[in-house]
DNA sequence: ACAGCCATGTAACTTGTTACATGATTTT
DNA sequence: AAAATCATGTAACAAGTTACATGGCTGT
């Protein structure tokens, strides 16, 4: 939902055409995010779709310098949608789609898998990403315009990012370690059960007695 | 990736049919990822189509009690596959496609936004979604299994990365001040170019004059 | 003439996600 | 009989992403 409210917000201040959505977008994020030139006019036709932008395709009049203009132009729904977006702040906090949280969640499930060794792998690889991150932070004046300003807001954020990764990576780390010594969390066997249509015998145990 | 990658993972540790994987991961990951039934058989689907994954819909033996069961197999490039994800680091921090960072990125470079509010409402909410998650990990004891060690896992990584936003934020504000102060980070106005087919002359200056 | 950028698209594809249909079985 | 759960799917859609086609114009 980003882009599209990206490009949203460009298009309040103004109607533009497709490959000026591309360079003021470029010029806004510090070419920050890669984006396709065709990705424009998807996403260009999708918020015509859903009534939030109107395309004005019309042929300049039929002078000398006669051009086919294509315009898109924000509707009020449209300036609506952009300020919600603008004064909502993004949730990324109420359910978790962390790729290294899960893949660490299932990896101490498995019995082939040594849990330690992920979580290592990962922090070395993080802590490279820190290293080449603040090498472009080292070497960074202070923004001179709206460019540099967010290439520096965007690397600070992938750091900031980074080190609480590595952080977590250690609590998650210790929390493991001492839970493998007390016999905690083993490896999660399959449950070996045929499929059978239908509830299940309430009193028939699966698992929940190695519990208690 | 991760629920494609998840599934496989599991199954590598022996054939399951769908609605059993939806089990499996549901303990594994201490239902932490919101997972619909289907998206199970629409993975399954994919996994199989891509040669990672057999499916065997065979009908049991015409006893008494036949039905007819599907189960998911790993192949070989399965396997592989798997252990690939497992040994390999999650890359979150080469690009960035953080929805807060474009967002304020964008918001800075807008006339009628005011970034200061936009990052005084996202501080509010992040705070917010601190100390609900704070909540939980109070309650919690120790983790007694690989479920509870999984929602233990996930909930700290939300945290730290909110916490690590909340620094971010500071940072980025006191930034913004200092650059306003300077009069160099102002909104940018859209370019009040027509539409020109092919290379703009390199002599005509656009705006870069502008800088020096 | 030719390379290279400006400009507008189209088509296909990826993962993730939801809503729905269908039926079997078991508990109440 | 009805509700709840087990089990297998199908269809459609979302946003993002890439590859490609097609021109026009400009500087060399």
């Amino acid at each position: 939902m980003s882009i599209r409210h990206s490009l949203l917000s460009i298009l309040a201040q103004g109607p533009c055409y497709g490959y000026q959505l591309r360079s003021e977008f470029d010029r806004r994020t510090g070419s920050t995010w890669p984006l396709n030139v065709g990705q424009i006019y998807n996403t260009l036709d999708r918020l015509v779709r859903d009534g939030l932008v109107t395309k004005t395709s019309a042929p300049v009049d039929s002078g000398p310098d006669a051009t086919q203009q294509t315009y898109y132009t924000i509707t009020d729904a449209g300036k609506i949608e952009a300020e919600h977006w603008l004064n909502s702040p993004v949730d990324s906090y109420s359910v978790s789609r962390d790729e290294l949280a899960i893949k660490l969640a299932i990896a101490v499930t498995l019995p082939d898998v040594d849990a330690h060794t992920v979580i290592e792998h990962q922090r070395q690889a993080t802590r490279g990403a820190i290293d080449a991150l603040s090498l472009t932070v080292e070497v960074r004046e202070d923004a001179r315009d709206a460019s540099q300003f967010a290439e520096q807001l965007v690397t600070d954020s992938l750091c900031a990012h980074a080190e609480a990764e590595l952080l977590w990576l250690d609590r998650v780390e210790a929390t493991l370690t001492t839970a493998q010594s007390h016999g905690l969390v083993e490896a999660f066997p399959l449950n070996l059960t045929k499929p059978k249509r239908g509830r299940p015998a309430t009193t028939a145990p699966t698992n929940e007695a190695a519990i208690a």
